[in-house]
RNA sequence: GCCGGCGUGGCGGAACAGGCAGACGCACAGGACUUAAAAUCCUGCGGGACUAAUCUCCCGUACCGGUUCGAUUCCGGUCGCCGGCACCA
């Protein structure tokens, strides 16, 4: 009998041995192959058995990778800027530099536990002046080219973060960092023109081999609408409204405007009758939040005491004030069509306003109205010249009527807002722009970056809008880069999101001074062809590296426009009933006693055995004694029979493609679970074949260690010496089936009568179909009754009998 | 409210493209080895009926219906769970 297997000794040997010979070796004659995992932010609480599952997922195909002959670029690094990293460093006491050197450093060291092939010469880390730089570069180009700039507007305000958020950021109403219900506050803010990009965001995704939930995702947030803008005089005025409509289609069924409370023109349209209750509920509004704004169930409203007209009839409509529509959506006004708008409807009907119908249903007019009649379907009525005419039809057309009548145009418009990308927060990367009373916003001059975070006491948040940076007066107060006047250093500093935006550029040319990366580089190893992480990040993250990086191709740095061509969201490990693993949970379960009892092997196939990479899978310590023991069975195995110079034999073979080829399709489907049950399966035959022959062959074995490799890649390696191999496991190439080899040459298969299975008929796969038949009636010959309609016979499938009694 | 996904044993899950439902594993039960236990190995393991037992039969993939020789798989409806968006005109 052979050695029991030691997962400690085996481990410990092989870190070592690859440390000295590294298994991925660049070489000019293999492709490239970028695997990247989303690079944690350095917590304080380490890594539990959740994270390990993403990482282990994308080394066993990076490592799949790099046996069928890749050079393999599978960087790590480290998103340490931002508010979890400084809010942990509050709470500890500690400078958020500090708490973030240590926690990196022991995140590496359990990082490493999981034996991945990280190419540590890569890191980087955003906290780093020489990666920063790089961040407030693209930031300054940005500037140039007009899409950073400033603007004051009432912004998400996170009360407990005590600084502005991103749309995106506000998840729910709340902070999607701590929770806190989300208020406006007025701030001075710089502002990235994503919706400058809008149209590229959405129609490249096509080319992306992404998840389609994710991009529903993103198609979603981008939320590009058709329409029409159209202008409505004021009646006894100059002034006009502009609204923008999607159902132009509709445009004399409005019975009345309104006007978001922060529209320009709400407090100017009050009548003297009217004014004291206009400017109270103007002041209510502004200071409601969101959530209460959509939260409650009563639409609310105020009459202005004037009236516009409609441009299509003349018709005079009552011009209200209510906070269901939105400032900074379209124009900030909108004609009301209630008979074909749930919302007007529910308006209408509240403040007594008239409901014209002007959309057939079922050609007719409904006699009493109790819901809007939304469908764009049906004939026009109501409409003037429209009348008989289809509303679909309508609905492309209008928008070229109203053009020529000159009272509005086609449009389009995006649920997408430009981003806030000011943090009144210390720890992110200030700003590199110079307040100049002369020059205006002057960008830091390139050569002088980074703009290096000025080391402070007090770096907690100030609550009043304004950053810790701004008290430090020797660091605020500069002179201008143009006209060397005195000057004030902007104060605020980036969101997290600014180094993650781009990071996986510079992991390929991290020590690069001179350039973000160089263009020779960047052809030779970008883009990355596989990113693997969560699915949380599908509308921040992962739009706003978009953007980056279609940015950074239209200023030449980079020749892709799209950074990730395939994504991968591997589910959520949860506690017991799907709870999340957290420390106040006390459920979280940490890597390091498996390791220690089981091994990194067990560990890492466990991680895969739990369930479908992309499902949540709820943790259960108990199973991993069921790869455990795998391991141990097939390390038993193949230190039995590899000096017993068994000869291969007709099964065998047989075996040993089939096992290739199902290990191989499901990996390539990326159904890693039932890869590890594939395994068990395998090695449960190899078993059963050895006992019956006496022994396996040499080449079926090895077949098996070398598929094993990049789940199990100690026990692979040392099983692969130990059958007398001095080279790498990992330089071995990935074996290929032969399909022919692997074809049964009888199969059973099941004789159904009506559909219903009645027995089990072994016959040779190239039967003729006659044959196959009476083989099939003659096994369930004692239950044929009444007379034969139908036989099928599918080959290597079935055989069904169709009877009529 | 709108959009998307998912419902299979005690549990995690499997079933290529509509073809023997429950692979593989966990848990459990019985047996072998052992003075004993652990480890290991062998056997059983959806429910019900009938059996001394094997056999055999019926039911069964959330529920109701449809298409088909045949449905976990396709179609329509209902219920439940999860996720996204949420007054975007």
């Amino acid at each position: 009998m052979a050695a029991p297997f030691n997962h400690r000794a085996v481990e410990e040997k092989w870190r070592k041995n690859w440390e000295k010979n590294p298994v991925n070796k660049k070489d000019g004659k293999k492709p490239k192959y970028y695997c990247l995992d989303m690079f944690p932010y350095p917590s304080g609480n380490g890594l539990h058995v959740g994270h390990w599952r993403g990482y282990v997922i994308s080394d066993v195909w990076s490592r799949y990778k790099l046996m069928q002959g890749h050079y393999i670029i599978h960087p790590m690094g480290w998103d340490a800027f931002g508010l979890p990293a400084e809010n942990y460093a509050i709470k500890m006491g500690v400078h958020p530099a500090k708490s973030t050197a240590e926690n990196v450093a022991n995140i590496k060291k359990q990082i490493n536990d999981i034996a991945a092939l990280y190419d540590w010469d890569m890191e980087v880390n955003t906290t780093d002046p020489g990666f920063y730089k790089w961040t407030q570069w693209i930031f300054v180009q940005m500037f140039k080219k007009g899409l950073a700039y400033e603007k004051e507007f009432p912004i998400n305000w996170c009360p407990s973060c005590k600084t502005g958020l991103a749309n995106e950021e506000v998840v729910n109403g709340v902070c999607e960092r701590c929770g806190t219900t989300v208020t406006k506050k007025n701030l001075r803010q710089w502002m990235l023109k994503i919706t400058a990009y809008a149209d590229r965001l959405l129609n490249d995704l096509d080319k992306l081999d992404w998840p389609e939930k994710v991009k529903k995702m993103q198609t979603d947030w981008i939320g590009k609408s058709y329409g029409a803008e159209v202008d409505f005089p004021v009646d006894g005025r100059e002034d006009k409204i502009t609204v923008y409509t999607t159902r132009p289609d509709t445009l004399y069924g409005a019975t009345f405007m309104v006007l978001a409370p922060e529209h320009a023109l709400a407090k100017e349209l009050a009548t003297e009758e009217t004014r004291k209750a206009v400017e109270e509920y103007i002041l209510k509004s502004s200071m409601r939040s969101n959530v209460d704004r959509v939260q409650d169930k009563e639409k609310t409203g105020v009459f202005t005491g004037s009236y516009a007209v409609n441009p299509m009839n003349g018709a005079k409509l009552p011009i209200w004030l209510s906070d269901y529509v939105l400032a900074d959506y379209g124009t900030g006004a909108i004609m009301c069509v209630p008979a074909h708008d749930d919302r007007d409807f529910e308006f209408a009907t509240k403040f007594n306003i008239p409901i014209i119908q002007v959309i057939a249903k079922d050609g007719k007019e409904i006699e009493h109205m109790t819901e809007a009649y939304t469908e764009a379907n049906g004939t026009m009525i109501n409409s003037g010249d429209w009348n008989g005419r289809e509303s679909a039809d309508l609905k492309k057309e209008a928008p070229l009527i109203v053009e020529k009548m000159g009272v509005g145009k086609k449009t389009v418009n995006y649920k997408l807002r430009d981003w806030v990308f000011s943090r009144q927060r210390y720890w992110g990367e200030p700003i590199p722009i110079i307040h100049c009373p002369h020059c205006g916003n002057v960008p830091v001059p390139e050569d002088q970056l980074p703009l290096t975070l000025p080391d402070v006491e007090s770096y907690q948040p100030t609550g009043t809008g304004e950053s810790p940076l701004a008290a430090i007066d020797e660091w605020v107060n500069t002179t201008c880069p143009v006209c060397g006047a005195p000057a004030k250093r902007e104060t605020n500093t980036m969101p997290q999101w600014a180094g993650s935006s781009w990071y996986f550029l510079r992991y390929v040319d991290n020590h690069n001074q001179d350039e973000l990366v160089s263009r020779k580089k960047a052809d030779e190893y970008l883009p990355v062809d596989m990113y693997i992480g969560g699915v949380e990040h599908a509308v921040l993250h992962l739009l706003y590296s978009r953007f980056y990086t279609k940015f950074l191709h239209d200023i030449g740095v980079v020749n892709f426009d799209e950074p990730f061509t395939k994504l991968f969201n591997q589910g959520m490990i949860t506690g017991k009933n799907g709870i999340k693993m957290s420390k106040s949970k006390g459920n979280v379960v940490s890597p390091d006693d498996l390791i220690r009892d089981y091994g990194c092997d067990a560990l890492r196939m466990y991680e895969l055995f739990v369930g479908p990479p992309e499902l949540d899978a709820e943790w259960d310590d108990r199973g991993i004694d069921g790869v455990s023991r795998f391991l141990k069975r097939f390390w038993g195995l193949v230190l039995d029979n590899k000096d017993k110079d068994v000869k291969e034999t007709a099964e065998s073979v047989k075996l040993r493609h089939k096992l290739i080829y199902d290990i191989t399709s499901r990996l390539d489907n990326f159904s890693l679970n039932t890869v590890i049950s594939g395994f068990m399966e395998y090695n449960n035959k190899m078993i059963d074949l050895a006992k019956k022959e006496g022994g396996i062959d040499r080449d079926t074995l090895e077949a098996a260690i070398t598929l094993l490799a990049p789940f199990a890649p100690h026990i692979a390696e040392e099983l692969w010496e130990q059958m007398g191999h001095t080279d790498s496991v990992f330089a071995h190439g990935w074996p290929s089936a032969d399909e022919e080899a692997m074809k049964d040459d009888e199969v059973e298969i099941a004789v159904q009568i009506n559909g219903k299975t009645r027995g089990v008929v072994k016959i040779s796969v190239d039967i003729s179909k006659e044959d196959a038949i009476a083989a099939g009636k003659a096994a369930v010959a004692d239950r044929l009754e009444g007379t034969i309609v139908k036989e099928i016979y599918v080959p290597g499938r079935i055989i069904n009998i169709v009877v009529k009694k």
